[in-house]
DNA sequence: GTGAAAGCGCTAACAG
DNA sequence: CTGTTAGCGCTTTCAC
């Protein structure tokens, strides 16, 4: 594996003249330019990164802390920030925390230890203490989910907004006695979900029932169904089910269709994400749709953006409600 | 941001003995040993892996190549190869190619350049010329898809066996017209898996009709949808359906349902991969279990072995047919 | 327009 | 047991 010193040589000019061919520097003649350019070719040369990184001092990598790969969530916001990292030139380390503190700690010591040049959390169960600490001398970006308090500029939806049309839909429709699956309120989405639910109903004078509140501990398919189970067990069972991911709706989907009742006619059902199988379910999912690739895209501009040292604003992104089978019968 | 000399320094000994402490060698007094550490937190040090790695020559990053973070098959790969590498202190770099050869080869020019140790290939439509070049100079391993010729080591299961077991499993119950929905023929799994569909079929003295297999062009929920719209307008509408991918057969049941068919009483299916949806579709699918987590971990092992210089030989792991309720009413 | 030389932060061979 | 020193491969001033 030949190195610069080599092409150097065999061009017959200095590693300096090389470098700048390299970078596409305008300062060279044409004639050396062709002399590097075929010792480069002659040799099969590739620049090494290690060499590169370790003089300009960065990584040119860009962490993404999620709980979970398996969430389908994440998926195009990955993609999104995977565009626009790699135009420019930026590749991006996957991390997932698995809501592990141990494993969270060993991807914060890359960028410790400048493995990473900066990271984009969307972990709702970070270590915010830790994060807030590194964001002293470190790049960092919130995305999606967030801490205000943190000071660190984060890109996300208006949670409860959303949740607040949702809600205000099937209120429309004629429902009055709406369920809510949250997961649990230590997450900012959680409370703010709840917060537009609380908010739809009061709005047209519905009492809100702490008992038609049900909470999950994780956001997965079968905590949906667990829930829905509770539900359908219920004295006063609710003619609508609102919850706050398509995963956990998905699963209360199937769990009503297993109970022998059918949706939307006995009861309606509304998520949040429309992640890909939510299109896929019979009957379709309405849902709150985000600008998920977007929101992606702009997180690894902001985080770019602040490795280059420049002042970031957080934002905040629309959002849409996809009205499908669901709840129109 | 201190480095390793400014520690030197603090502690009043040389940068020898400060990499010393650093790497846990014992050939370093315990007083002196204190002295260093006290230096590093009162300095608040973090040794810069950019310097350790181009010293080393290594950069402990593996590239794990797939087509579409997307498809969930892959995620249980993915965590075990994860697990592996953690447990070795090497990150991985995971690289959506979206059958792309221009995103292809900015991964492969991240080998090149020294910014990752090694691959795992997992992407069916990968340019394997390409791939086998590049294995002449870098560690490179096969998972799951691969090509015999490239002389690339890999780790897989019998694709063959495993369609002829989920073929069997849909005679044995009673059916003779059995229908294939496969992929393009272009990827050596496809065409394993319908010479098992035809193996099965044969060995009952069933003729094989050219008219029952389905391609489709992808892998996706729509396309096996597709496929079974086909399917059932056709004359003679088959009774069962084996679909090389859970995927392409949760498509196929859900057109069924819309159809106003039931599974299994009118049409059974049987998947491949177990993915975890496999599980949330009504009625429930069987479908073909790899060991993925293995695969997966068994993978990286392989790659960090041959990263060192070993010898490594392919390896095909044992599978598992998981019978639900799409074959059993 | 090009070259010489310093240095990014670290490890390891060698000497003592 | 510890220090001196070379060097991993590259970029970038500073001279010429």
């Amino acid at each position: 594996m030949a190195n610069i010193q080599q092409v150097a040589k065999q061009a017959g000019v200095s590693v300096a003249t090389v470098s700048r061919v390299l970078n596409g520097q305008s300062t060279v003649t044409a004639k050396t330019r062709i002399k590097v350019e075929d010792a480069i070719k002659k040799l099969n040369y590739e620049p090494s990164l290690l060499g590169r990184n370790l003089r300009n001092s960065e990584s040119r990598i860009l962490l993404i802390l999620i709980p979970k790969i398996a969430n389908p969530f994440y998926l195009d916001i990955i993609n999104g920030i995977e565009t626009a990292a790699l135009s420019q030139n930026y590749n991006i380390l996957l991390c997932e925390t698995d809501s592990n503190p141990e494993r969270e700690n060993i991807y914060f010591d890359l960028v410790r230890k400048k493995m990473a040049d900066g990271i984009i959390s969307m972990d709702p169960a970070v270590n915010i203490d830790t994060l807030t600490e590194l964001a002293e001398r470190h790049a960092i970006i919130q995305c999606s989910e967030y801490s205000e308090d943190s000071g660190i500029p984060y890109v996300t939806i208006d949670n409860e907004e959303a949740a607040y049309r949702a809600v205000k839909h099937l209120i429309k429709i004629g429902h009055e006695n709406i369920a809510l699956i949250n997961t649990d309120e230590k997450y900012l989405y959680a409370r703010q979900r709840k917060a537009g639910y609380r908010k739809a109903l009061e709005e047209q004078n519905i009492p809100v029932n702490e008992d038609n509140i049900y909470y999950t501990q994780h956001l997965g398919f079968e905590y949906g169904q667990h829930a829905m189970k509770k539900i359908l067990g219920s004295k006063n069972r609710p003619t609508a089910v609102f919850a706050v991911s398509d995963l956990l709706a998905i699963g209360a989907l199937k769990e009503i269709n297993s109970y022998g009742l059918s949706v939307p006619e006995d009861i309606a059902v509304v998520g949040f994400d429309k992640i890909d199988f939510s299109n896929m379910t019979n009957p379709t999912l309405t849902t709150i749709a985000q600008p998920m690739h977007r929101m992606g895209t702009i997180a690894a501009e902001m985080l770019i953006d602040k490795i280059k040292g420049a002042d970031v604003e957080s934002i905040i992104l629309d959002h849409e409600l996809v009205i499908r089978e669901s709840t129109s019968g």
